[in-house]
RNA sequence: GGGUGGUUAGCUCAGUGGUAGAGCGCCUCGUUUACACCGAGGAUGUCGGGGGUUCGAAACCCUCACCGCCCA
């Protein structure tokens, strides 16, 4: 051992006292910090931006547990690892947060003025904005906070303005009247996939139209639309209806004739086989009446009150005026069916959960075809991965399917439009430090927040200047995100990036994971009542245990349960890693000097290493392809089972025993240690460097290496020889068991035949482990596995009755799976067929389970009745 | 309606052609000088139903049922 100070780690493991000092060392040594002039490869991910609004969620824990546990990994492989934070300013979201706490003083944003109440927004992010980024910390998060970002910077800003122009002359964002989603609340458009389609209840009804000359019956679930329709449609082909089509119906309420057209668009198996059109109010109308010309008559006010039907419904809320119209026409009989209640999909602001109302209004898009199209290709050619593959479908679908992108939004809070309006209409765009020629004034709109955190993975990186962050960590190297934002922000990334990075992609590869769900699977929401608060579990087992369990149950692209129980299960295996771990510096284990050579080592040794080297291999492969909870559980069971339950427990008699063999004994468990550290700590790097520093008196696991496996030094002798002894082992402590004989007696034993499996110099582990002395002389009972026999001395107080049943089970065992063989091998299309190794395979465990069944019916017949 | 994922032990999930696995839970025993946040041992599955391909199917194909998600 190195030093006289003899290392100790505390007697019990917590984590409380440990976390928030380690991050501060790491802090405070500057491990999280990437340098762009480095030599090293660099490996970059810049974090999907958090909402300035929020706080650490589950789903949050998950993905930054991922992406830590790669930065981690890799910048242990010697790359020059850029973990990139930042958050964005959630345009709709924060302006709520701060109009909600105007309301409390009965004032509104109008009462500020744009540019005051734009100064109260930035206080209050000064004050309460960006919570999360003080949780991240407790979750370990190594990420650079030098490069912290916010979509709101200046060169961020600057950005934004730079693309937009870029894009508009380029005649990729035009200014067009279209029905947009309109929130009546938040009082702005919505891009489409910010409505949520929920299935509402509500009501179906037919309305007859017209007067004894030309009538037809349209059916609509939004009656009070009726007001502003404009034309009846139907399908050309239908025959009830085509002596109709040209004239003119009477539109009961407001006694105004309107066109009966044809449209293929209209389905004769749904409802009455003819439909109204609303063209101001309803997107497929609107194109239905763009063909033909239908009037555009605006029923609503931007509150989704009624207004300018110039009828008594005027004034009336959209939805107490539904319930009005129908109630009035039921009155004149127009009524003729109502079907309640009828289920069908109604789009709500995701922000706010309002009913989205469509409305006709004039807005920038994004005219995003070839963008899209370069986007989908990407993936497609292989330049981009999708990770797990399986989901690229999704990406597809979307990315070949995706309409024109509305991008204003009637806010204040945001990166406002950089397009100004002359005394005539004249438009002029404005690229950064460009201003517009005087008397223009600018447009009043801000830009959908989508749009900035597209441009993150170049914007924060410095673009449009050319940065040496820019040079050095773009294209990034992985995007880690939920499959369910794979729409909103991924395929925006992409379009962006390749659009403004002359074809370069954003990132070489997506990394998709799932959903955080509750124990029983149901997805996790505030009207359940089982949402989880990661800093609850935090508090309660530790950041470790929660990213081991989260880690653990990370499968590529699904969704994962998450109990209670999961994550005290995970503390559990932590304080065993630590319990262990002190033991075994307890009895001296170290790394000082050469690793003994495997000629010089004993099998238990040599099998430790080798498992711990299979471990390392395999688990670095399944962290490099993303599949983090099959590594995860590899590297539990190594820990758990071959270390502690195993590996410790055969070394015990060697400790004791003290000499030569200890000392290499302990410079092996060192080394095991050290290693097995190494490779965890990505993914529990607090405890995991609390262990390692006190261990090797290393500075720190972050700038250590990563674990490398090396093939040659695998012993499958030493393997075969150890996993012989565990069979041993586990069937005497099973004889033990089935005799009821207490695991802290010591019972007296005879062994023959460790010499004819190679294991005569362990005996003396064997028998510390099963608790068997070398004395006695009555033995009465006997236990044989394969050639190694094992008599024991229980004074004659054998349990025949349990040994006997233990003895008729095992017959019962071997005699099926002797069964089992046999009828494979008499079968001829399987001898003729079936691969050699296969055969040889079952021939062994014909073999095998034969011996089996002559040695226990042996057993069973010579004990006594 | 279009697309897509799923149905394996009580629960949550692995398992892409060769004797069904893990974690948690359950049962029995145990205060052995690392650990009861532990140890030892044990029980538990016609792998959703039916049909087919194959020497051999949880896995591949067809079909039905049920659950979920995305988009309309």
């Amino acid at each position: 051992m190195s030093g006289d100070k003899k290392k100790e780690l505390a007697a019990t493991f917590s984590p409380a006292e440990i976390e928030a000092p380690l991050y501060k060392k790491w802090l405070d040594a500057g491990y999280f910090k990437a340098d762009a002039n480095s030599k090293k490869p660099p490996f970059t991910i810049v974090i999907p931006p958090p909402n300035v609004t929020g706080s650490l969620h589950i789903g949050h824990a998950l993905d930054h547990t991922i992406q830590d546990l790669l930065i981690r990994m890799k910048r242990m492989k010697g790359f020059e690892a850029l973990w990139l934070p930042g958050m964005d300013h959630a345009g709709i979201a924060t302006q709520n947060v701060v109009e909600k706490q105007l309301a409390t003083q009965g004032k509104s944003r109008h009462d500020l003025g744009r540019e005051a109440f734009i100064e109260k927004v930035w206080q209050w992010k000064a004050e309460s904005g960006g919570a999360i980024l003080d949780q991240m910390k407790r979750l370990g998060d190594s990420v650079d906070w030098d490069r912290e970002a916010f979509t709101m910077d200046a060169n961020l800003s600057k950005a934004v303005l730079t693309i937009f122009k870029q894009l508009y002359d380029k005649g990729l964002i035009y200014r067009a009247e279209r029905i947009i989603n309109w929130c009546p609340r938040c009082l702005t458009a919505l891009s489409d996939i910010e409505v949520e389609h929920k299935d509402d209840s509500g009501e179906f009804v037919s309305i007859k139209y017209g007067d004894e000359n030309v009538n037809i019956t349209v059916a609509t679930t939004r009656a009070e639309t009726m007001l502003g329709d404009g034309a009846v449609a139907v399908n050309p082909n239908d025959e009830r209806y085509k002596h109709l089509v040209g004239k003119k119906v009477l539109l009961p309420l407001v006694d105004r004739m309107i066109p009966i057209i044809a449209d293929e668009l209209v389905d004769p198996d749904f409802g009455t086989g003819a439909v109204k059109v609303t063209a101001a109010h309803d997107p497929n109308d609107f194109e239905m009446g763009m063909r033909h010309g239908v009037e555009l008559v605006i029923i609503m006010n931007e509150h989704g009150v009624m207004a300018g039907t110039g009828t008594k419904f005027d004034g009336m809320d959209r939805f107490d005026a539904r319930k009005a119209v129908v109630d009035e026409l039921r009155k004149l009989g127009r009524v003729v069916a109502e079907k309640r209640p009828y289920v069908h999909a109604v789009g709500h602001c995701q922000r706010c959960d309002t009913t989205v109302e469509p409305r006709l209004s004039k807005q920038w898009f994004v005219k995003v075809a070839p963008l899209a199209k370069a986007a989908g290709d990407a993936v497609r050619d292989g330049r981009v991965k999708i990770e797990p593959e399986q989901m690229s479908p999704r990406y597809f679908e979307w990315v070949d399917n995706m309409h024109d992108w509305c991008i204003s939004r009637q806010l204040w809070w945001g990166h406002r439009i950089p397009v100004f309006y002359g005394p005539n209409d004249e438009v002029v765009v404005c690229g950064p430090d460009e201003t517009p020629p005087a008397g223009y004034t600018q447009d009043p709109d801000v830009l959908d927040t989508w749009f900035s955190s597209a441009l993150w993975p170049f914007s924060t990186l410095g673009w449009p200047n050319q940065t040496q962050d820019l040079k050095k960590f773009y294209p990034t190297s992985v995007l880690v995100t939920g499959y369910d934002i794979l729409f909103f922000w991924v395929a925006r990334m992409m379009i962006m990036g390749l659009f403004a990075m002359d074809g370069k992609q954003p990132f070489d590869v997506i990394v998709l994971h799932g959903l955080v769900r509750d124990q029983f699977g149901k997805k996790m929401s505030k009207s359940r009542g089982n949402t989880i608060d990661p800093i609850e579990f935090m508090d309660k087992y530790g950041s470790d245990a929660l990213r081991f369990t989260l880690a653990r149950g990370a499968n590529p692209g699904t969704d994962q349960a998450l109990a209670e129980d999961w994550v005290a299960g995970s503390r559990n295996f932590a304080t065993k890693l630590w319990n262990a771990t002190r033991f075994a510096m307890l009895n001296g284990a170290n790394i000082d000097g050469q690793l003994p050579k495997s000629e010089e080592l004993g099998a238990i040794d040599n099998w430790i290493l080798t498992r711990l080297d299979q471990t390392i291999a395999s688990a670095d492969e399944l962290f490099e392809k993303f599949e983090f909870a099959k590594a995860c559980e590899l590297i539990y069971h190594f820990a758990w089972d071959d270390l502690c339950d195993w590996y410790l427990e055969l070394s015990k008699s060697t400790f004791n025993a003290g000499g030569a063999e200890a000392e290499k004994s302990k410079r092996v468990l060192g080394e095991v240690l050290d290693q097995l550290l190494r490779l965890m700590h990505p993914v529990m790097p607090f405890i995991t460097e609390q262990m390692w520093c006190t261990l090797t008196n290393g500075q720190s696991l972050m700038i250590s290496d990563w674990p490398t496996s090396n093939l040659s030094t695998q012993n499958h002798d030493a393997v075969k020889l150890v996993e012989q002894m565990q069979e041993i082992i586990t069937e005497i402590r099973r004889f033990r068991n089935d005799q009821g004989i207490k695991s802290t007696a010591k019972v007296a034993a005879k062994f023959t035949g460790l010499n004819k499996v190679g294991l005569e110099d362990y005996e003396a582990a064997i028998r510390y482990v099963v608790k068997c002395e070398a004395s006695g002389d009555n033995f009465t009972a006997k236990t044989q596995i394969g050639d190694v026999l094992i008599e024991f001395d229980l004074t004659g107080a054998v349990d025949l009755v349990a040994e006997r049943a233990r003895l008729s089970k095992d017959l019962q065992t071997a005699q099926k799976d002797r069964d089992t063989a046999k009828i494979k091998l008499d079968n001829e299309g399987f001898m003729a067929k079936a691969p050699m190794e296969v055969v040889t395979e079952i021939r062994e465990r014909l073999a095998q389970t034969t011996a089996d069944i002559e040695r226990i019916t042996a057993l069973l017949e010579k004990l006594p009745k």
